[in-house]
RNA sequence: GGGGGUGUACUCAAGUAGUCAACGAGGGCAGACUGUAAAUCUGCUGGCCAUCGGCCUACGUAGGUGCAAAUCCUACCGCCCCCA
């Protein structure tokens, strides 16, 4: 399933290979989100050109087509019919949603923590109605909407869904979160954690050719579920998770919850000593171009973000030098490439700034061309950053090139 | 020649006596976005100071009425439409 190729000797990165029913692919690699199934912009046959690996769905989002759908039916699972590239697919638990959709959006913050919001801490910490937590799972109050999800039904429609890795239910902790209440919940967490393995092993002896999913979608070869690490701010906290969590037979280890601002290195030297070395392991919902490097340094062999697919639709295009906003006069100047140099579809077709810029001003078809070109170069920009460093890596060669290329990026 | 309309900040466009340095939209500038609530959000956009705030210059041009005018009156200039 995993197997590890090469071990940077400097520091804790590493190169592998991680093999799914849909394809292996090379790590340390960048997930591309598609929450429902669809990369964001992109035609599925883009998908493939800006050399993704793999993607990453959310059980949330697609929690009711899910379960409307007939199961069985088709050879084809159900995220990889709807995302339509026949690539490794993840998806998520729903358990970042217990945060994003509850305390995260009541209070407007993200998980992760910057200054302004610190200051603030004491003034907005209060728990809305969005989102109750108990024991057994989390009620949802969406849009005057009830919805319950817990470990068991998270397995469930992840099964249902037919990704190549689920995630076992989690809950994200908010940033601003202290150390009982983040104490609670990883208690919570972690029982969560042993009745989504349970739930999975159950569903794998029912069914004789493996579970639904292996009839549906994965040809009778194993879903991978993966457990997730979480505790907070708190070292004590993620320590203890990292054992915990690392200790179940899981197939793979996720790392999850929120950070301060700079507390990202800092949180995985707690935690990945205590990691067992030879199954892989994800970072959740991170991928600016200096976390990157920071992770795989600490030993981190995947990552997921929105960061390329979403500041794309939003005008900021990705360099290796820097990032800048396609929507300002400024930058649709010149008829150079978005960047000089760059071997992505779109820049090779011959899209240039000051097409992009006028594209972008564009609020209909144009406009999303627009986003389309911007998405393709960003999410080509991360994957072949990626690459680049497995490269590095395998020249033992990877701490001069993080040094060498945030020397010269001004945007971490 | 006769009749009707219109002229507002970078652009379009509200406003028709005081709450107007002037709604709104676009454009411009600045910022945000880290397991997608977000194809999104925020701030600024006449000048000069400034802590709430203040002062100056501005709604085609020139005068006038009035405590007060982008808003009313007069003249002029420009543009548009209709009829000859």
């Amino acid at each position: 399933m995993f197997r590890i190729i090469h071990k940077d000797s400097r520091t804790r990165a590493r190169l592998g290979v991680l093999s799914t029913p849909h394809g292996t692919i090379q790590t340390p690699s960048y997930v591309i989100v598609a929450t429902h199934a669809e990369v964001k912009c992109l035609k599925p046959s883009d998908i493939k050109k800006t050399k993704t690996q793999i993607v990453i769905c959310n059980t949330y989002h697609l929690w009711d087509s899910a379960l409307a759908s007939r199961g069985g039916a088709s050879r084809i699972s159900f995220v990889h019919k709807r995302l339509g590239a026949n690539i490794p697919i993840m998806t998520d638990s729903g358990g970042f949603q217990v945060f994003s959709l509850g305390f995260g959006q009541e209070n407007r913050i993200g998980k992760i923590l910057n200054p302004v919001d610190n200051r603030l801490a004491k003034s907005i910490i209060h728990r809305g109605r969005n989102v109750k937590i108990t024991e057994k799972g989390v009620c949802f109050m969406i849009n005057g909407e009830k919805r319950f999800l817990g470990p068991e039904l998270s397995i469930k429609i992840q099964e249902k869904l037919g990704a190549d890795i689920i995630f076992a239910f989690d809950e994200c902790t908010s940033p601003l979160d202290d150390f009982d209440y983040n104490k609670k919940a990883l208690e919570r967490t972690h029982r969560w954690a042993k009745i989504s393995l349970k739930c999975k092993v159950k569903s794998e002896k029912h069914a004789p050719y493996g579970n639904e999913v292996s009839r549906s979608g994965l040809n009778g070869k194993h879903q991978q579920l993966f457990g997730i690490v979480q505790g907070g701010r708190y070292k004590s906290l993620r320590i203890k998770s990292a054992k915990f969590i690392g200790s179940l037979p899981f197939d793979g280890i996720g790392i999850g919850g929120s950070f301060g601002k700079d507390e990202m290195v800092k949180t995985l030297k707690w935690i990945v000593p205590h990691l067992p070395e030879e199954k892989p392991r994800h970072l959740l919902g991170i991928g600016k171009v200096e976390d990157i490097f920071n992770a795989v340094e600490q030993g981190i062999d995947l990552f997921d973000c929105v960061i390329p697919t979403r500041e794309a639709r939003h005008g900021r295009i990705w360099t290796a030098k820097d990032h800048y906003d396609i929507r300002k006069r400024k930058y649709a100047n010149k008829n150079s490439s978005l960047e000089t140099g760059c071997k992505c579809p779109a820049c090779r077709s011959g899209i240039t700034r000051a097409r992009l810029y006028k594209l972008f001003k564009d609020n209909g078809k144009k406009k999303q061309k627009a986003q389309r070109y911007a998405t393709i170069h960003n999410v080509w920009f991360f994957n072949n950053l990626l690459e680049q460093i497995r490269k590095s890596i395998k020249n033992n060669t990877f701490i001069q090139f993080k040094k060498r290329f945030l020397n010269q990026h001004n945007n971490k």
